[in-house]
DNA sequence: CGATTTCTTGACATCCGTCAATCTCAGTGG
DNA sequence: CCACTGAGATTGACGGATGTCAAGAAATCG
């Protein structure tokens, strides 16, 4: 039925557009104060595995990263995780359409978050055409996230997924070629939808097919041209490209 | 509403406040003018098949449905799809953070849409508080679906999927016992990231448990309560809520 | 009614999850 | 300095859920 060969101008599988959170970063991020229009506010430090909100709670506020790395995640009963997303400097989360947070926040590593309040945000964005737009620019930044994730995880191996993964991350990170994880083997796998032992494997195996390069468990150096072309070629699956 | 009983505090698998999308539905569906405090516009429409907007194509624009089931949806090299959401009357689409669309949009069947000039709206919603907040519910609700998909997608099995989709289909067609199905089988699999012969020996196996009964292809009438039953109790691996 | 598409069913293959053992390494204290 | 400890990571063996391939049934349409 549908086919996609003829359309060269179909590419983005990965968009580096999901990186242009810019417009969230019209100062620097140490800056206390909002940068987005907003009073001033306190930045609030956790430390590393401290909870930032919880599942349930009322989500009065929402949050933006000014330093370290924090994940929004779900639980299952069963004590199962599904991480929904990583958010690094610069980010906004916390962002609902009801009155309860749906997701956690925990500080993946010692990080610094500004808290702003909801309502007041929305008064304030109906009055400012700059400032709404840099509000809805932050909800779609998740939303394109979310979207990309959700494709990930639908249509992809482990092999692709933990590849996109560090490519993706090296570039948030701001280097192509090094990448320092902020977090943990688990939260990777729960990230992916894998298990911690087929993220485990699936470095290994990069390693031994030189895509990467572990020095230290969290320091990676990588080789991303090499990985692409291995997602592309005959290895996967699946292509990575449409 | 459904899991809410079981889980006061961290509930919210599948939660029904993602059918809160009302806040695009203030005037009757089928009013040709936007209900959103736009200049009046045409309904346009589509013939089931028929492609709504591409991939890759300037987003200058994004589409209210006023009639029928739209689905956003990527393609793969291979030809392979992943449908990213479906869209009821009512529903917002086409939201995008850059210049061009990251999904294709097609009509699941015979539908009606209304096209939205973004640059207006963004325009309009910094001098409108209440615009501004309902334009930001549209992409907060895609938003939050998005996330209940990958949620689905990562930490699910077929089977529980399946179950999801269906009890999720059912709330937003109105009728939680009676489920029209507007799409084929094939696009629930790409949906959710399954084969169509594990979405048709799924629906099987559902109908020797009982928990549904086939009327014709897309009629099914089903027994959530019994379903979440199984979702929550032994059968599936993992369990449902939170 | 035939033609075509869509769906169902079966047999088989494989990727990845499960379980369990072992390894690495940082921290701590003797 | 070294042994002990415990959390995180790696590795191996194995099985099961789901994908793949193929045939045929059912629904749809002209």
């Amino acid at each position: 039925m549908i086919m996609q060969a003829h359309f060269p101008s179909r590419s983005a599988d990965m968009p580096a557009m999901l990186h242009a959170g810019a417009a969230w970063m019209t100062t620097a991020p140490e800056s206390g104060n909002g940068d987005i229009g907003l009073p001033a506010a306190p930045v609030r430090h956790f430390r590393e595995g401290a909870e930032i909100c919880g599942e349930g709670e009322v989500a009065d506020v929402f949050f933006k990263v000014v330093s370290g790395v924090v994940r929004t995640c779900r639980f299952l009963a069963d004590g199962r995780r599904q991480i929904d997303a990583f958010h690094v400097a610069g980010d906004v989360f916390g962002f609902e359409l009801g009155a309860r947070y749906s997701l956690s926040a925990e500080a993946v590593c010692e990080c610094g978050v500004i808290a702003h309040r909801r309502h007041v945000m929305h008064a304030l964005a109906g009055q400012d055409e700059a400032l709404s737009e840099r509000l809805l620019s932050g909800v779609l930044l998740n939303l394109m996230r979310a979207r990309q994730h959700a494709f990930l995880l639908g249509r992809k191996s482990a092999s692709e997924k933990v590849a996109l993964f560090l490519i993706d991350w090296a570039e948030r990170c701001g280097d192509r070629d090094k990448v320092e994880l902020a977090m943990t083997r688990q939260d990777i796998a729960d990230y992916l939808g894998l298990t911690i032992e087929t993220v485990s494997r699936t470095f290994t195996q990069f390693e031994r097919d030189g895509f990467i390069e572990l020095s230290g468990i969290r320091r990676i150096r990588l080789n991303g041209d090499a990985m692409l072309r291995m997602l592309n070629g005959g290895c996967a699956r699946m292509s990575v490209a449409a």
